[in-house]
DNA sequence: CGGAATCCTCTTCGATACTG
DNA sequence: CAGTATCGAAGAGGATTCCG
């Protein structure tokens, strides 16, 4: 009747045990960029079937990792990590920065979306570069803006505009997926109008390298 | 009738693609401590399933994340990691550090293998805390014995013994067992003699510090 | 209308038995 | 020892229906 388990005393297999079933890592990916009601994640998880995605919701609600929020002003329903469950971001973004390695290019029918430019980011942050860097990287991507603060060779990213950022990068989804598949070079994007960068030029040096392949 | 998949341009959606299915994560474990034959790890994932190793274990092999192998001496076949395998290291021990704090005590029919002490003393290790120490802690638990390396504030595990290892801890299987769950201390672990420690006493101190709970 | 439970089909899992 | 074959049980995916 319970759940299937791996029935090991091993923090891996226990963690697996909680988070390793299918989708549910996509959903803990959704919802760390914030709180996200059921249609949203629905349409960022295209053919996850609304049945698997209440029974996820369901579980990880009882396991104590996602719980059930109001938000305020429009009171609608809403699903957001607790704290736990926001402690799975540095295996998240690990398991990211692996998958950068080995995910090719897209394909002819791969879903995408803007709002998953904070954790591309994370995965692609080399921290043996940022040493020295102090800055905050405000990011819109077609509208999706986050802003990311570097710091003591660490990286956190958060939703929405950063009060006096040292880097602002605007561009639209589609040249910001082509910067990530590296089928298009920042240069050749700036010169083509497509990517729009503004800060010293110290300054946009470091917001890039970075991030650098 | 290809494998099942996200269909999600996302790192973390394609590693998932590639590992994220059940056992795929506990295999690579089982590897990260080095070559294994097929029935070292049936023995070591109870439940598997013959036939899911093995599948496991083509698809793998497919994608580059494990090859075949003729070990020496005895030319017996095993199975080893390739490198792209061995980078999945990092979000192996990720996983794992989050599944310290979710995972309970043991139940009465979980498996227990003392193989799996490295990648717990990984997980629990804490960089902060290691900040100016260079050593090498040898561990022998019921004959199980490898050693880890600290430098630079990172910590690295191999199988076997160390050339002048900074500190030795020797105990029995079920000792460790105990410490990992914390119902033994290591002072009460000595003191009755399941413990054994050996190395200046500022060598064993940090060695203790730095996988403090 | 958004948020879910139900139903049904298909795939995967897990256990045992079997083979090179 | 290293797998393959088989089959019942459980899980996934899609459409539809129900609930508020």
């Amino acid at each position: 009747m319970s759940k299937r388990c791996y029935r090991q005393y091993c923090s891996l297999a226990r963690a697996l045990d909680l988070v390793g079933e299918r989708w549910t890592l996509l959903i803990i990916r959704e919802l760390l960029s914030g709180p996200r009601r059921y249609q949203e994640l629905l349409d960022n998880l295209p053919g996850i079937g609304t049945n698997l995605l209440a029974t996820r919701l369901r579980e990880l609600g009882g396991e104590g990792i996602v719980r059930k929020v109001l938000l305020s002003a429009p009171r609608i329903r809403a699903y957001e990590l607790t704290e736990m469950g926001r402690a799975l971001e540095p295996a998240v973004v690990e398991l990211a920065r692996w998958g950068l390695a080995v995910r090719g290019q897209p394909r002819p029918d791969d879903h995408w979306s803007a709002q998953w430019s904070p954790l591309a980011l994370r995965a692609r942050f080399q921290a043996d570069k940022a040493a020295g860097i102090d800055a905050i990287y405000e990011y819109d991507v077609g509208g999706h803006v986050f802003h990311a603060r570097i710091r003591n060779q660490s990286i956190e990213t958060r939703p929405g505009t950063a009060s006096s950022p040292d880097v602002r990068l605007v561009t639209d989804e589609e040249t910001f997926l082509d910067l990530a598949t590296e089928s298009l070079s920042v240069e050749q994007a700036v010169e083509s109008g497509r990517l729009c960068l503004e800060g010293t030029p110290e300054a946009i040096r470091s917001s890039l390298e970075v991030f650098a392949a």
